[in-house]
DNA sequence: TGTACATCAGTGAACGCGCGTTCACTGATGTAC
DNA sequence: TGTACATCAGTGAACGCGCGTTCACTGATGTAC
């Protein structure tokens, strides 16, 4: 077995990062395999050595976000998955509608930058956009002072606050009305996570 | 002057309609010209008498929408712009929230429907976007009760869950999550808007 | 320890198709007489 | 009223480029001896 493993892991790893940041911000047609592999530091045709397809990149590029640049996110909001405490939700919401997530597009959340290209991408990939939303809603129902009533509820309407608030932000020209969205949804969203 | 002037005028619309319906199912790329020309009863060649280029067709096709297909939205829902009364801000909600909107991929709203498309597109597109959001705000704005707060901020927050539910709503496989959001967010949108 | 070997990650040229766009044309229709 | 004409909406063939995918190959590296 010539190169280790590992050595081929990195690789893919590093391929589906490069994608999952190039995807975000020009959307999965304007982005091509040459594109990724070239940024990858790698050539075209080692492409077909790691994926059946560009498909099957996008969708692992969607997964990948969760367990990777989403976990930073959680880290630097302070959320602690094994620890989850009431504060917390407030913190998720802070740092989801906040400018700096807003402004990152390359590090953004999937259902912000992504949503129509994944509405029309194979089961795979609309699974692992499920299992984001499934875990942001976990998250916050978990997360929210235990006083609340309808907290799971609360927590899908606070979820979908916080793809709103920001899709649209993400897709107006820039204007006052950007920052007045999102100031508003972050708002509401505060006051449906802890009432 | 062969053809008389409205000749001219009523291919157009038909070409801008046909677009705005396929743009909505497939989104921007996923739709060639030779589809919209065929569908709307005429030949590939014909388009550029009509139009610059694709760009072009597709801000008309979003920017269409205000006035055509959402005026039969506004008024299936008993919203009257020239008359407004607070009831209808809820009759609002509940059509825009709607498993028939979410069911009708062609005529649904393009924020729901083209986010990350009109993302990337150009200014022109983005700005016809923002007149959506801008009518849409102040129409919720306009109708809300008066003795409500924050109208505008609340105007927004609403917004925000309407276009978000609806987008997590589509963008999902089929499952009880699909349902479980719009419901909630057309719950916490009905609160927001007259409280 | 050093060398031959086998494996397979990575290379880059080539293929082929789809689609936006162009262009020379055709023919339907309104107008002038 | 009827006919010749000019206009321009509409036609469809052709162009050319970009990109996903394939494939014969190369060469770096771990293993066996």
């Amino acid at each position: 077995m010539p190169y280790s493993a590992s050595h081929r892991d990195a690789t893919r790893a590093k391929i589906v990062e490069t994608a999952r940041m190039l995807f975000n911000q020009h959307g999965f047609q304007n982005v091509t395999i040459d594109q990724v592999m070239q940024e990858a530091g790698l050539t075209r045709g080692g492409f077909y050595n790691h994926f059946r397809n560009k498909e099957a990149l996008f969708s692992e590029a969607v997964s990948s976000f969760l367990m990777g640049r989403g976990a930073e996110w959680r880290e630097d909001a302070g959320v602690d998955i094994s620890n989850l405490k009431p504060e917390m939700a407030q913190q998720m919401i802070d740092a989801y509608l906040s400018s700096a997530h807003l402004g990152d597009i390359e590090g953004q959340c999937p259902m912000i930058a992504l949503p129509s290209d994944v509405a029309r991408a194979d089961p795979e990939t609309q699974e692992a956009f499920q299992r984001l939303l499934t875990a942001m809603v976990w998250l916050l129902e978990t997360a929210m002072p235990d006083d609340e009533a309808d907290k799971r509820q609360n927590a899908l309407a606070a979820a979908a606050l916080c793809v709103g608030g920001m899709v649209l932000a993400r897709t107006l020209p820039n204007s006052e009305l950007t920052e007045e969205v999102r100031s508003a949804a972050h708002y509401a969203a505060s006051q449906l996570v802890c009432a």
